[in-house]
DNA sequence: CTAGTAGTGACAATCATTTCCATCTACGGT
DNA sequence: ACCGTAGATGGAAATGATTGTCACTACTAG
């Protein structure tokens, strides 16, 4: 299999600036929130509007090539998911740090209760955080 | 045993104000944003700021006896809970009614994440929605 | 009853996100 | 390669939830 669907051809027009959002958020790794993405490029010296920032992220989780959260203060974070599988993680609260996790037991309970419940349309939102091991013993606080 | 616990002793002093944020927040039954609780009380008659709706259900989350979720558009919603126990809901997406689930399942398996990971103060978000069994049959939109 | 502190509420501020809209550009057809 | 146009961009303004400010009020201990 060749390297074929790229996250743009995705989500639309080929532009610049989606290059540029779609890069950052690859290279970031973990989950950013999009002002922060966008502080990211603009230290980068790409010129690319927030707004723009925002759309892309936005069609990235359509496409489902994104995973968002929600931190405690509302915003939303958005990682890279380069498989298109589902997935759930364990987010550091201090350093941002995230990990998949193995989801197999939320998964099949959640499909459970659903079919118990008799609601249509199910959807769940699972969010674990901690303190990953290294903000654990390096206290920054 | 005897009433003892109001939830008013539980977050400060006790004022009118907050009794009826209480009352209303219970009487509702389900989860609603502060803004509503806020429309409800004024459509009561009952004075009461949108700021003091705020820090009052605040002040129940704080002790533990409300639950907060985040509806798609990150507003929070506050529902009542009589007892201490943590506790997960399945959500209407159209009506908002709210059931409670039965969560061993997700407990265990975020315990077990937990200490897998090496992560310290694992907490956890479950937030399940749907669609139910009244507005599925009574489509609205 | 009185003092003192916690609570209240109108208003302004904040913050993430979205909408508007005038301008630009990628890209399929020629 | 050139064009037309739907789709994309970005700056500014709007939105909407939530929080901060601060003068004023009213519980409650003493």
């Amino acid at each position: 299999m060749v390297g074929p669907t790229d996250d743009l051809d995705l989500i639309g027009r080929r532009t610049a600036q989606r290059a540029c959002v779609v890069r950052a958020l690859i290279d970031h790794g973990g989950f950013v929130g999009a002002r922060a993405l966008h502080g990211i490029l603009e230290s980068q010296g790409a010129r690319v509007g927030l707004n723009t920032v925002y759309r892309t992220l936005a069609a990235l989780v359509g496409a489902g090539r994104a995973d968002v959260v929600r931190d405690r203060g509302g915003e939303r974070l958005f990682r890279h998911r380069p498989f298109p599988e589902h997935q759930h993680y364990l987010l550091c609260r201090v350093c941002g740090l995230s990990t998949p996790v193995d989801s197999e037991a939320v998964e099949s309970w959640a499909e459970r209760v659903a079919e118990a419940s008799g609601f249509a349309e199910v959807e769940h939102t699972v969010e674990l955080t901690g303190l990953c091991p290294r903000c654990r013993s390096h206290p920054t606080y």
